[in-house]
DNA sequence: TTGAATGCAAAAAATTTGCATATTG
DNA sequence: CAATATGCAAATTTTTTGCATTCAA
């Protein structure tokens, strides 16, 4: 983490154990609801911290650019380092897992969003949908059958 | 809608006023809530339909494959005509609307995901984040001021 | 007639808020 | 010492579930 305590000071905000401990479960999860970090939160510091805290202590992380949070599937949110974030994010709808892309492979993609739509993508934010290559041979049903 | 009698009717499944009510409210309201649906139901049919018989009710019409939901805030599922499905979702963070891209526009993005990460990406789940010409200008403050 | 769907109310989850107490600066 | 965060519990909000009744086939 780079520096925390005086992203925290520069705020006005407070330097507090549990801030700390929250953003060091963010970084080692990677991918984390609320809940995870609560839990990771746990089994690494010891005592557990209440989801009341680790909700407002999310809040400030994001607030202060150090988390950053999507939802990669249809329920719960999903906190990560702001750093992960200049990844795409390909949510596997087979096993559930994320991999990473980088921003530029969506270069041309945001280029033509930008002149053929005027639209300003912040990729960053983006979490690509779709079947990685373990998952691909199974998905024949329950995919593109709609009805028109 | 193409045939939603039929299309329920082929599963061994019932063809009811109800269900009838909720695809029709999605396809006047291109993106809505749950909730949302309920109140649009309400409004045009008379009497305003349970919350559950809605959640029940979208169930069915997405497992039929007529309609769709992504999150595209970061609270509250958002569902529409699974046709509108094949279009990208531009999300404007200034004014939260919704405008609408080709997939083909997004058609070298996902071969290099295809080939680079052997990830068959799915673009009508798609929702890209970012802002619209008319809120461009505005976006300078709480982006990209990450710490690292 | 028969089983599936509805409607209602209660149950679960997920997230937010109020407030006294503990802590930071 | 003053003001912010925490911790706990209660309150919200969102979604799911149980069940008797109604309705489609």
């Amino acid at each position: 983490m780079s520096d925390l305590g005086s992203a925290l000071r520069a705020q006005g905000k407070r330097v507090t154990p549990q801030r700390r401990r929250i953003l060091a479960a963010v970084t080692a999860l990677a991918h984390a609801t609320p809940d995870a970090v609560a839990k990771a939160v746990g089994e690494d510091g010891g005592v557990e911290l209440p989801l009341s805290t680790i909700y407002r202590g999310l809040e400030v992380l994001e607030e202060l650019g150090f988390v950053t949070h999507t939802h990669l599937d249809h329920h719960a949110p999903s906190y990560h380092l702001a750093e992960h974030a200049t990844h795409i994010h390909l949510v596997c709808l087979g096993c559930g897992r994320v991999a990473e892309a980088e921003v530029e492979e969506a270069a041309g993609f945001t280029g033509n969003l930008r002149s053929r739509h005027g639209f300003d993508a912040d990729v960053t934010h983006m979490a690509v949908h779709g079947w990685c290559a373990d998952c691909a041979p199974d998905h024949g049903p329950h995919h593109g059958q709609g009805p028109g």
